[in-house]
DNA sequence: CTTGGAATGTCAACAAAGCTGACATAACCT
DNA sequence: AGGTTATGTCAGCTTTGTTGACATTCCAAG
């Protein structure tokens, strides 16, 4: 099968294949964000706050800059949701001890627990799709995506990928 | 290999990797929106508009009632972005003619060349994407997506593929 | 030790795109 | 004739993004 690929690939990548991909990933996106979705809404936090949460949470201690980085917004945008959610508490914003310029965050009891609520019911979709498509269906899956980021997107998945171990 | 499957899984689906799946979705999605996104921004058009040309494209003559259905909008959001495109000459509306209470939308010589700039903007990403993972994978990706979905935009999804044939 | 630039926070104003609620119109169906 | 459906529209609100301007703090280079 080594180089069959060319022919098989040529026949493959239709634009109506491509198409399909296409809507594909609008529709799966929209499951893959409707379960933590419906538990904010019950709040007053919205899918920005959940991505904040999510971050901090991966990365315990990680400053304001590389969480903007990350996420792509302006720092006005996430200070926003950063000041809610340190204000109700359930973030930590300690001023750096090398560089007091910087501000590490990290969560409080209380806003684990509110991660771990979101990311059980985000997780347990994963999980559900993986175990409906198998174990080669993942992997497949993963490189698709992985081959989908933007460079320097990809490589800040990877360092975070390092970090959780 | 066949049935590998139950031992294989429970090792595989550790949090971990869940949260891997997670994350790669995230950073893809902004990957797979980021090229069209960058052509609209230029006009007066965003992402809204995007998805409702790509669905009319898509299913020419589709009534609003569809599209709402397809987009998960409210109809008030929908025909904010839908009267632009209208007036703009993008998008025509036409009465129905067994049902005259309805609209069925087509897209105009104009609004088919913006469909075809934003969608080949975006294939060429999907392709690359699918290039450099391969066939085997470009599979399992389409089968974990399929799996995420909600099963009424499942049924959505497929029924837009039957169409597009 | 001073100063430039980096990291952060904050104010104000604005835009895109979602939402709810209310209401109008036309057309279809029974 | 009356109820339902499909669509459009007005008004107002929310979330989450944007720019621009400016203040503070503080590391680091000169």
């Amino acid at each position: 099968m080594a180089e069959a690929k060319g022919g098989a690939e040529l026949l493959f990548l239709t634009d109506e294949q491509l198409r399909q991909g296409i809507e594909a990933m609008f529709f799966a996106y929209r499951g893959f964000t409707a379960d933590p979705d419906r538990i904010l809404e019950t709040m007053a936090y919205g899918r920005a706050h959940h991505r904040a949460i999510h971050f901090v949470a991966r990365s315990p201690g990680t400053t304001v800059n590389n969480l903007l980085a990350i996420l792509g917004v302006t720092k006005q945008s996430l200070n926003r949701v950063l000041r809610t959610l340190v204000e109700d508490g359930l973030i930590e914003s300690r001023v750096g001890t090398r560089d007091k310029r910087e501000r590490h965050l990290h969560l409080t009891a209380e806003g684990e627990t509110l991660e771990r609520q979101l990311s059980d019911a985000q997780r347990a979709r994963m999980r559900a799709a993986y175990r409906a498509a198998g174990p080669e269906a993942v992997a497949g899956f993963r490189e698709v995506l992985e081959a989908m980021m933007d460079s320097d997107l990809r490589a800040r998945y990877h360092a975070i990928r390092e970090n959780g171990s």
